[in-house]
DNA sequence: TAGTTTAACTTTGCGCTACAAAGTACTTTT
DNA sequence: AAAAGTACTTTGTAGCGCAAAGTTAAACTA
């Protein structure tokens, strides 16, 4: 049996971040009160999630005002792209198999 | 959207225990040195995560010895069956969702 | 114009987790 | 008698997850 468990991203272990990404993988652009509420967590929470994925460039953060609002959007990277469909290849590898 | 990162459960989140269910899901019953080697971890590091398993009855545990050898299996019981299936159901609706 | 609110954080602090490494118990092999 | 094998348990440390509280800056509010 090959081990597919060494190609599972660590970056995606963690629940909240698995939402984050299976977020942003289907909507181009996502505010961080959409994300807030979606998720159900704290805003420092999601925060410190979000910074660990920004670090590793697998999200880009968009800053601006819309009106006089500041509102701050995320789009997932190519990398983070890649990383996730690969780590979601080896979820599936690992889960079908039967050797 | 329905927030199915609700439904992921805690005890699959670490890798680790990701690989053991899914190994003892579709083997009978798996050895402990079979298992240390196809996940390639320390005895430690695997008798910590399967007392985790055991301990929330997802695992069963069977000693004996095989000639002159202790031998430890391991088998999934019904509920680590039922838990680990609607873990599965979860990833797969978080992933798929399209809102 | 002082005080309150909103958005998006950052910091703090604590409890929990993961892991390697070392120690243990019992047995067998040398 | 010593070494090795099986399956742990214990120890110690580093890191993580989270809520709650604090921060910043701009914007309404009285």
């Amino acid at each position: 049996m090959k081990n597919y468990i060494q190609d599972l991203n660590k970056a995606f272990e963690n629940r909240i971040r698995l939402g984050i990404m299976s977020i942003l993988m289907v909507n181009d652009s996502v505010e961080f009160s959409t994300l807030k509420e979606m998720l159900d967590i704290t805003d420092g929470n999601l925060a410190s999630h979000i910074a660990a994925l920004e670090k590793i460039e697998y999200v880009n953060v968009t800053k601006q005002f819309i009106g006089k609002k500041p509102n701050t959007t995320y789009t997932v990277t190519k990398a983070g792209k890649k990383a996730f469909n690969e780590h979601l290849d080896a979820l599936e590898k690992l889960l079908k198999n039967r050797d």
